[in-house]
DNA sequence: CATGAATGAGGGTTCATTCAT
DNA sequence: CATGAATGAACCCTCATTCAT
C-alpha cells in the first residue's frame, strides 16, 4: 500500500516536471514567435521531450498556448500582489502596481514579451488580471479617489500604457525613472492631481527579488 | 504611337487596380488572422484573381503585409490630418486626433482589427503616423502645454490607451462619448489640467465622412 | 533498458529501410526524367511513402540527387572493382573495368540512364569513381605501359567512350562482343599496341552477378 | 507594288532579326541551365521582347530547345566543314575535325556548355553531324586506313572523348597541345599507328576565324 | 505583329497530429 | 507513460501559356 502511494507520488511528480519543463519551453518559444507560431518542435526539442510526449500533456497547440497565458498571468499577480497589498489608498496600490510590474518586464523579459505579442487580449482576458485591477479601480471611483468617465475606460488608461511600457522596456530605451514617471502619468489620466500622482508614484514600495523555482523560470535550467 | 501610348495606360491602370483589389482583401484577412498568417489562398480568392497574379505583385506574405501597414498608416493620417490642422494649440490637435481616430475605428472596423493584431509595431514602425504625433509633442512640451517627463513616454501615453480604445470600439462596449473621455485622459496624463483637458476633449472638431474610393475602402465593393 | 534499446533498434531498422526505398525510387525517376526533375511525387508513390516521409529523410531534390549519386557511384565500385583487382597490370585492369562497368549498364539499365543523363558529372564528381580509376593511369604512364600526353586526357579517353558505351548499350545497338571492343580501342587510344590491347580486352575476367539487396536494387521488390 | 513588295520585304526582315535574338538567348540560356530549364522569362528579357512575342515564333519551349540545337549543330559544321575539307584523307579529316571543334569549344563556351549540357544526345541527334563523321568513318574503314570492329564504335570512340574535351576546356585544364593530343588518341583507338596518328593531328590545319554575324553570336550584342 | 496582365496546373515544403512499439 | 517514424492537409511558389488590347 505504502508501495503504491510512493510509486504514485513519484509519478506524479515527474508529471508536474515534465509539464513545468514544456510550459517554460513554450512560453520562451511564443514569447519570439507569437501566439500561433508553429513551433512543438521547437518545444519539444527545448524541453528534451519525444514528440509524442507532448501530446500527454497538451491536446493541441491552442491549449498550450491558454495554459502558457493563464499561468503567465499567475506568474505576475503571485510577484506583484504582495507588494501592492502594503497599500490600502487605491492610488498607491495601482501605482505600485504599475512600477512593480514595468520593473518585471525587465527582469522577465521573456514574460514581457510573451504579453506584448499576444497583446491587449492576454492580460484583458486573464480574470486574474482583470479581477484584480477592476477592484481596485471600482475602490478608487467610488472614494472619489479617481475622476473617471467609467470603469471600462480606466482599464484601458492603465492597461495601454502598461503595455507599451513593456515594449519600451524590451527596447531598453527607458531612463531610470520610466516606471515611477509611468505610473505617475496613469494616475493622472485617472484623474488624480499631479502632486499626489507623483508621492504615490515615487514613494517606496519594494523591490523584486525573483524566485528560482517558478514554473517558468526561464533564466535556470 | 498613340496606340502605344494608350495600351500602356490601359495596362498601368489595370495594373493599378488590381493591386488594390489585393491590398484591400489582405487588408481583411489580415485584420481576421493576424501578421503571419498563412493565407494567400484566402486573399486570392476574395480578391479573385489567380493565384499567380498574386505573386506579380507581391513577392511574398512578409512584403505584401508591409504593403498593407503601410496604406494604412498613410489611410488613417490621410483621413484624421486635416481635422487635426484646423487647431494650433498642441493640447486641442492631441485631443481631436485621438477623437477621430477612434471614431475612425467605428467606421472602419476592419483597420482597426488589423492595428490592433499588428500591436504596437505597425503604429510605431509607420514613420508617418511616428512623425505627426511626435511633432505635437515636441511642440506640446516645449510651449508647456504638457508637463511630462520626456517625449517617448508622452508617445506610449498616447498610443497605449488608442489601441485599447481600438479593442474596445470592436468590442461594442464604448459608450457614446468614449471617445472624448479617452481623449481627456490622455491629456490629463500628459499633465494638462482636467479642466482644460475637458474643454479641448469635447470641442467641436468635424466628423469623418468616408471617401467610396479609398484603396483600402473594404464597404464598397 | 533493454526495452528503450529494442525500441531504438527497431526504430533505426525501419529508417534505413525507408530510406533505401526513397533511394531505389528516386534512381528510377531520375534516370527518367535527369537530374532537376521536379520529381518528388513520382519518387514517394513509388516509395509508397507520404509526401511529408520524404522530408524526414532529405531536406530538398537536391540533396536526394546528391544521395543517389554518391551511391550509384558506390554500388559502381562495389560491383566492378573486385573483377579489376584479379589484375596487376594497368592494362589489364583498365580494359576489364571497361567491359565490366558496359556489362554493368547493360543489367541495370536504370542505372546506366541515371549516369548517363548526370553527364560526365557524376562519375567525374565521385571521387570514389575518380581515384579508382586515376591511380590505374597513373600506375599505367609510371610503367610506360601507356603512353599518352597526360593523366587527365587519359581519363576523358576512358570515361568518355564509357558513356558513350552506356548509351549505346541503352539503345541496344550493340554487338555480342562490343564491351571488348570497346575496351580495346581504348587501350589502344592510351598506347597500348593493337595486339597487347586486344589480348588484355579479351581475356577472361569474370561475370557479374548481382545481389538482390543492393540499396539500389530495382529488380527485386 | 513596289511598295508592297518593300513592305513585306522589311516586315520578313525584322521576324528574321527577332528570331534570331531569341535563339541567341535561348542558347546563352539553355548553356547555364541545361535542357528543360524553366526559362522563358530570362529569354524574353535578354533578347528584350514581351512575353507574348516568344510565342509568335516558338510555338512551346521544346520547340525553341529543338530550334537551338539544330542551329547550334549546323553552325559548327558550317564552321568547322571548310578546315576539314582541305584534307583528302580519312584520318586527316577527322584529326583536324576533332582539334577544330574542340577550339571552337574554346573560341565560343558558350556553344560548348550547350553541348556538354545536352549530352550526346545532341550531337548524336543531329543528322548533320552524324552524317558528316559518319562519311568519314566508312571512308577509313573501307580503305582500312581505319581498323575498328565497326562504324557505332567508331562513331563513339571520336564523339566521347570530344564530349569529355568540350567539359575540359570549359574548366580550362588543358594544356596548349590537348586538341592535337586528343586528336592524335582518337586516331590510335580508331587503329591508326601512333606514327600516322601524330603526324595527322599535328599538322598544320588553319585557325577559325569567328564571324560577328552568326545567328548565334553570343560574343556580339 | 507586339504587348504584358492574367492564368492555373504543377510542383515544393511545413508542421500539427497519430500510433505502433 | 515515453518514443519517434509516418502521416497528409494545408500551405507556398513558379512558370509555361493565353488573350484582350
Amino acid at each position: 500500500m505504502v508501495n503504491v502511494n510512493h510509486r504514485t507520488r513519484v509519478a506524479q511528480e515527474r508529471r508536474e516536471k515534465t509539464r513545468a519543463r514544456l510550459l517554460k519551453s513554450a512560453l520562451l518559444v511564443f514569447s519570439k514567435h507569437g501566439a500561433d507560431a508553429k513551433v512543438i518542435d521547437q518545444i519539444i526539442s527545448l524541453a528534451g521531450v519525444a514528440r509524442g510526449t507532448f501530446y500527454n500533456y497538451f491536446r493541441n497547440n491552442e491549449e498550450l498556448f491558454a495554459a502558457v497565458a493563464a499561468e503567465s498571468a499567475d506568474e505576475i499577480i503571485r510577484i506583484v500582489q504582495p507588494f501592492v497589498d502594503q497599500f490600502k489608498d487605491p492610488g498607491a496600490r495601482v501605482a505600485c502596481g504599475v512600477r512593480m510590474v514595468i520593473d518585471l518586464a525587465r527582469l522577465r523579459p521573456v514574460l514581457a514579451e510573451f504579453v506584448v505579442r499576444g497583446g491587449p487580449s492576454i492580460l484583458s482576458k486573464s480574470a486574474v488580471v482583470a479581477d484584480a485591477v477592476m477592484r481596485d479601480i471600482r475602490d478608487g471611483i467610488a472614494t472619489r479617489r479617481f475622476n473617471v468617465a467609467n470603469e471600462r475606460l480606466a482599464f484601458d488608461l492603465i492597461v495601454g500604457p502598461v503595455i507599451m511600457g513593456f515594449n519600451a522596456t524590451l527596447a531598453k530605451r527607458v531612463s531610470e525613472n520610466y516606471p515611477q514617471e509611468l505610473a505617475r502619468s496613469v494616475l493622472q489620466s485617472l484623474g488624480v492631481s499631479r502632486t499626489m500622482a507623483g508621492r504615490f508614484a515615487y514613494q517606496e514600495c519594494g523591490e523584486i527579488v525573483l524566485s528560482q523555482d517558478s514554473l517558468l523560470d526561464t533564466q535556470g535550467g
